[in-house]
RNA sequence: ACCGAUGCU
């Protein structure tokens, strides 16, 4: 039974929409109905693989056939529609599922207000944000992350600084995540200087940067022409076992072509 | 037990 589950994700994580499909018709040949999770699932493939009217058909099917959807298809079908850059229609399944009885939780909310940011909307997402702390449903660490996002995007650092505090100040500590996205953000804008701030900052907090966060601060320094630190930098991080990928090489590439030092490149 | 949310192109 749950073992439907862990063949329709393979077939999503194959990309194989079809065979995801036909799915619903072996738990039927079993003698088996699909319950709410295996629709759930499915939804989730196919939303992933950008099958939105399937996924239409699918949700419909879901109705006529009495397995009324809960708050994680709600939620998937949100995050599909964000996804799919259908952030309206997101919105209007989020006040539709209130008229359901259904309350939306922190995944719910996360999944509307990284959608709502990654639109460039984020004081809707904004909005939504205070809407769920009235609701007395706690943001977590994905929510802040999702909403730091937002404002770094719409290069409102000092938003998405105030966002950082507020973390901090109600025991949802910020991860490595909340530091890349800021480090971006500063970067994105030329202050590197203050990235390499928040850099040790993450490492006093016992974080260890990734390759996301050297990317971002790859990008930072190419950007503003610090070739020397660019170089540094891509030292530093493979001493530390980083291996260097293409969005590392790119922005060093770019510059180094910008700075007409174009036989380094090879 | 098993389905849903966040970072660099």
């Amino acid at each position: 039974p749950s073992d439907f589950n862990v063949l329709i994700k393979g077939y999503g994580w194959a990309g194989m929409v079809d065979a995801a499909m036909d799915m619903l018709k072996q738990i039927r040949n079993f003698g088996f109905s699909p319950t709410v999770m295996h629709f759930n699932c499915l939804l989730g493939v196919l939303l992933k693989e950008n099958c939105l009217d399937t996924a239409q058909t699918v949700y419909n099917q879901m109705l006529t056939e009495g397995c009324p959807p809960s708050v994680i298809t709600y939620t998937t079908l949100i995050h599909g529609f964000c996804a799919a850059r259908k952030v309206d229609l997101a919105c209007r399944l989020f006040k539709e599922m209130g008229g359901n009885d259904l309350s939306p939780d922190v995944y719910t909310y996360s999944a509307l207000i990284h959608g709502l940011c990654k639109a460039g909307r984020v004081e809707k997402a904004s909005f939504y944000f205070e809407d769920m702390k009235s609701n007395g449903c706690l943001p977590n660490v994905v929510t802040y992350n999702a909403l730091i996002y937002g404002f770094c995007k719409t290069a409102n650092l000092d938003c998405a600084f105030e966002i950082f505090s507020e973390m901090s100040a109600t025991s949802c500590e910020p991860d490595a995540r909340s530091y890349t996205l800021l480090i971006d953000g500063l970067c994105k804008l030329d202050r590197s200087q203050e990235a390499f701030k928040l850099l040790n900052d993450m490492q006093q907090k016992g974080f260890v940067p990734g390759i996301v966060t050297y990317n971002c601060l790859m990008n930072g320094l190419c950007k503003e022409g610090n070739l020397f630190e660019a170089y540094n930098l891509l030292d530093g991080m493979m001493n530390k076992g980083c291996i260097p990928n293409v969005y590392t090489y790119s922005p060093l590439i770019g510059a180094l072509c910008k700075s007409g030092k174009v036989h380094k490149v090879y």
